[in-house]
DNA sequence: TATTGTTATACTCTATAACTATA
DNA sequence: TATAGTTATAGAGTATAACAATA
């Protein structure tokens, strides 16, 4: 019989969630013509320092080679500029454009429309509380990332 | 310039530390020899009335086709039996085994031993709040993926 | 004809290794 | 020798299609 006492896995709850946000975002983002890494991309570099490539993966939690094609076509697109870094001319500075920033808080503005549907099961102390809490426990997470990486988002 | 009224993307918040979570899963599943799925499938099989294999696939969010290998595995380990329905014998009854609870109670324990390394960053109250508005959210999940199938999880 | 469970195939991601150009 | 960025290859994971048995 199963135990009534245990409550879920944090993991088991937050999963299924997920994967319905990612659901309810694919719409909007082909709508848009942009892809999820994509759209990460350009919230990363508008809302942070991170500048070179490999900053900017480890940042998003992705590998250095698999943002390439990414970057590749952000930049075609002109929302992204990849000019070389004069000081050291291995590196490529990133930097998101204005028509890249329309795009993310256009992408933005109506994703968080969307997840409106989701919050709005809750009351405003438990959005209040769930929200804050959710931004501990992910901040969190960045304490704990940036340690084991070398500190600088540069 | 970035907008700092914006409040980060829930997707965005909850992808890292569903990451974490599941990354500090993996070493506790991996000492009691049991993959992700078949501990997933498990804790279905104990907690609810999902008798069928299709049911369990949609249950848990897996294609029915992509759990048989688990079952496979994790029935010659004696953790699930899969008896022919005398009704329509097209089905094969699922049910968890004794063994079988042992061991997911087991990992389950040691998952939530390590869940507190997270929920510790939380008062009491927000913990309080934060796993019902977390349990809130997954319910909805749970309504809107159930009215999208038969309603029934035999 | 539709459905359950199953197998085989194809496809999409992702990680790994190897290369270049700089340092 | 080490590092940033890039490319190519191989592997894991997933979805799709097709099948046998039963309804």
């Amino acid at each position: 019989m199963a135990d009534r006492s245990r409550r879920p896995d944090l993991a088991a709850m937050i999963a299924p969630l997920l994967r319905e946000l990612i659901a309810a975002e694919e719409p909007v983002l082909a709508a848009h013509g942009i892809s999820m890494w994509g759209y990460v991309v350009l919230v990363a570099l508008d809302g942070s320092s991170v500048r070179t490539q490999a900053a900017l993966a480890a940042a998003i939690g992705a590998d250095k080679t698999r943002i390439i094609r990414d970057l590749d076509e952000l930049q075609e697109r002109g929302l992204i500029e990849r000019t070389p870094d004069p000081d050291d001319r291995r590196v490529r500075l990133l930097a998101i454009t204005d028509a890249g920033r329309a795009l993310k808080n256009a992408v933005q503005d109506e994703i968080q429309r969307g997840e409106e549907h989701w919050l709005s099961e809750l009351s405003a102390d438990e959005r209040k509380t769930f929200l804050r809490a959710l931004g501990r426990l992910s901040a969190g997470d960045r304490r704990r990332a940036a340690r084991g990486r070398n500190g600088d988002t540069t």
